[in-house]
DNA sequence: GTCTATATTGCGATAGAC
DNA sequence: GTCTATCGCAATATAGAC
């Protein structure tokens, strides 16, 4: 490790608050001078730290698609059938979207004011991961073992709760984070009529 | 009728041109030249026409929470238990969210762009939309013909999967309007482990 | 590294001629 | 109603002193 500090760098406060801001109020809307101001600098200092706003959203969004697709590496690797494939990857799907909610959020909100080629990147990889999952799902149809009526929208379905997830989750809130991710597999599983969908579920809640 | 032409007024031309690029590029991001010069007028011109740009914003998203208000009511009131008027109210939930996908994704997506008070009034009435579907679902379950897990977060699901179709349904693309929104009524079914989900459905598809 | 300027750009909005 | 021209301002970004 290079910096062993406890103390969080000013670039990193930077990027925290900047999250916070663009989370609350969309990357546009948000001025660099309310991001120096969160921090306690005045904005001329800010670009000792980045080298544009451009910049700063990138650094925010970071590797947040390589670090999900490596999660979504991970649970494809758990022994068992499709399904218990399949809910492996649901559950790092939702867990990280809550995990991370804000991150997440900027990410899925503000492709649009991404340059473009990086944008591009970034689309190709979230396709990828989708494709992961549409072919869980047809995996599981054809195994017999799943009632699939469209993959692609299956996985669309998915696709949307995570996202919903990641605007309104709160540790603290009604549901701990647990709860939250097997109601979520249970809602998948019983989309897909997968049998005894619930207590899959739950068995793996030990 | 005041104007019974079937030319679109200038007025009119400004909405829909803006809503367009309202839509893709961001309410912040759009600048009243872009949408000055995709109507064929220059800046000065489009203040015959509006007040201001959030005043622009205001009409775009117009009363769509009242008519989307307005059609939950009439499905309500569709004979039969309380499933079928569940599945009426979700068939105009989707339907309505893929039909005026645009208006709906702008309405959505640039809540925080509306002034505070026109936000509130917003939200308090997505709050009662929503809140129509969470007893629905409570009152299914309690009459024994839904599993509700939690009726909250089944709502939100069912508020998720439509916000996201207003993001990419096209009327040319690869599913009808009938089949999406037979679609997502029979996950929305199968979510709440309702008995021959598809059945019902189906059945409505006549 | 921080700060106080300031340069530069482009925005929303307005004025006034036609 | 349209246009041209411009105002006033706030934004990103830079320069240079400390």
């Amino acid at each position: 490790m290079a910096t062993p500090t406890l103390q969080r760098s000013t670039a990193q406060a930077i990027r925290e608050e900047a999250a916070r801001l663009f989370f609350q109020r969309g990357y546009d809307a948000t001025t660099l001078r309310q991001v120096a101001a969160a921090v306690g600098l005045k904005v001329g200092s800010l670009y000792n730290h980045i080298d544009s706003k451009e910049d700063l959203l990138l650094q925010v969004m970071g590797g947040i698609i390589d670090d999900l697709l490596e999660l979504q590496q991970e649970a494809l690797n758990r022994e068992g059938d499709v399904i218990e494939k399949l809910r492996a990857v649901l559950d790092c799907h939702i867990r990280f979207h809550a995990e991370r909610a804000q991150e997440v959020f900027i990410g899925n909100a503000e492709l649009r004011s991404l340059p473009a080629e990086a944008r591009g990147l970034v689309v190709d990889k979230r396709s990828r991961y989708e494709q992961i999952i549409q072919s869980l799902i047809e995996d599981a149809g054809e195994a017999g073992l799943a009632s699939v009526l469209d993959a692609r929208i299956h996985t669309y379905s998915f696709v949307a709760q995570a996202t919903h997830i990641a605007g309104w989750f709160k540790p603290e809130g009604r549901m701990t984070l647990d709860e939250l991710v097997a109601m979520y597999t249970k809602f998948a599983l019983r989309e897909l009529k997968v049998a005894d969908a619930d207590e899959r579920v739950d068995r793996r809640e030990a």
